[in-house]
DNA sequence: TCTGGGGTCCTAGGACCC
DNA sequence: TCTGGGGTCCTAGGACCC
């Protein structure tokens, strides 16, 4: 059996480069993006993190610094990182089609079958090529594993004297030597501790760990770090395209609410876009679930949830719907300030060949219906704009949406937000 | 006043069966 | 009245990732 070779590309500071892309005067300035409702730091650049803005800082506790180093500060605009994402992807798949896109800014590159002799060099083209076909700055691990390909790309990004590219292939003694143990891929915040307790202390301590220790310490993914560190692959690349297992649609919400009509006008519109991911996903879903609570940060926090069943298989967004509101009526209290609220579908079945329940009562006919029903309402949606068709229960009220106050344009993906360019001369 | 959102996998324990 | 062992399935919770 060939030894495994993966790259990982992985975008430096995303968020913040695809921000960078239109706005070039942003170079070298400290730039956050911020999560929905402006609550929290979710990409830094380089400057904002030598002021110490960590990941996920709350941006009320930061806003002194915002303002004293002028910090320049964005809401995330997904449709324009996920445009861009995928730019990048389709740079990668003309390198190889055996890629797995980890992640919005992450993928995995099998390298084994190419005619590469020398990696580093390579890794330079690609990364240089990427730079100038979108404009975001990338990194890259080379690695017989994945795990040490996600070290390698990590002291890429972190030395700028590494020039972006690490390769790994050799001798990674030194690197796992300057690794902390809570830097390895896959060792978190719990994890962590209990290594430092047995005197595990860097990741070059850690693969020369015996196997079965780890495995007493973390439990299977003990054994599995420690092979893959030592660089016997225990992770292969995931094909692209693997059905997903649940869906999840959740809100802090703009302002609390107690309102039911406004709740019903969250809930369904979490629905529609839950619902329109499960049919892109080519599935149903047999079992849906709710869930409310008020503010976590404030006393007598509180939730509430609840599951319906769907014993036929379903992707129609009025049947998840009208379940969900049924659902949402039996968990409602007058009067309580409702501060987060989400949808999640789970149990999932493809979408072709209908299981008939026990008894056949699947009505043909019905099924049919909805399928076409859907079928135009995404076509619409696809050419029109999302939004253009709706149930009406997503119109009962707006004070749910999150505030995103210094949303950037959706320069790539929306007419009327296109850049514009002036020509001089 | 103000603290995100969307996933996956593993494990322990209970229910149930033979 | 007391009493064994082994297996599967499901769920809740924990841990991790980006």
């Amino acid at each position: 059996v060939k030894r495994p070779i993966f790259a990982l590309i992985d975008c430096n500071n995303f968020f913040v480069s695809c921000e960078r892309i239109f706005r070039p005067d942003l170079a070298g300035k400290p730039v956050v993006v911020l999560s929905s409702n402006d609550g929290c730091a979710v990409a830094r650049s380089d400057e904002a993190k030598r002021l110490g803005i960590p990941m996920g800082a709350p941006a009320f506790k930061y806003r002194e610094v915002f303002e004293r180093h002028e910090v320049v500060r964005f809401s995330a605009n997904f449709e324009l990182y996920g445009d861009i994402s995928r730019r990048i992807t389709a740079i990668l798949r003309t390198v190889t089609p055996r890629i797995e896109v980890y992640s919005i800014d992450e993928s995995f590159l099998d390298l084994s079958e190419l005619p590469i002799g020398e990696y580093t060099a390579w890794g330079r083209l690609v990364r240089e090529r990427i730079w100038r076909w979108t404009g975001v700055p990338v990194s890259i691990g080379i690695a017989p594993t994945k795990t040490l390909a996600k070290l390698a790309v990590e002291h890429a990004k972190k030395r700028p004297e590494i020039g972006g590219v690490l390769d790994l292939t050799g001798d990674p003694d030194t690197y796992l030597a300057s690794t902390p143990v809570e830097a390895v891929w896959g060792v978190g915040r719990r994890l962590a501790p209990r290594l430092r307790a047995a005197r595990i202390a860097t990741a070059l301590s850690l693969r020369d760990t015996r196997p079965q220790y780890a495995q007493s310490l973390l439990g299977i993914h003990g054994r599995h770090l420690v092979a893959e560190l030592a660089g016997t692959s225990c992770f292969p690349l995931e094909r692209s395209g693997k059905a997903r297992q649940s869906i999840a649609r959740t809100r802090t919400f703009g302002e609390d609410i107690s309102d039911f009509y406004t709740l019903e006008a969250a809930i369904a519109g979490f629905c529609t876009q839950a619902a329109y991911r499960l049919r892109e996903s080519r599935q149903r879903t047999r079992r849906a679930g709710l869930f409310l609570t008020t503010d976590r940060h404030k006393p007598g926090y509180r939730g509430w949830k609840g599951e319906v069943a769907h014993e036929v298989p379903v992707n129609d967004t009025g049947a998840i719907i009208s379940s969900m509101i049924a659902k949402l009526k039996e968990l409602y209290i007058p009067g309580v300030s409702y501060h987060r609220a989400g949808v999640f579908l789970y149990d999932f079945v493809p979408e072709n060949g209908i299981q008939a329940d026990l008894f056949g009562s699947v009505d043909v006919a019905a099924h049919d219906r909805a399928g076409a029903r859907m079928r135009t309402l995404d076509d619409i949606n696809a050419r029109f704009g999302k939004r253009t068709l709706r149930y009406a229960a997503e119109d009962l009220g707006s004070a749910w949406v999150p505030r995103s106050g210094s949303r950037s344009p959706r320069y790539v993906s929306a007419w009327n937000e296109l850049p514009r360019v002036r020509i001089v001369g």
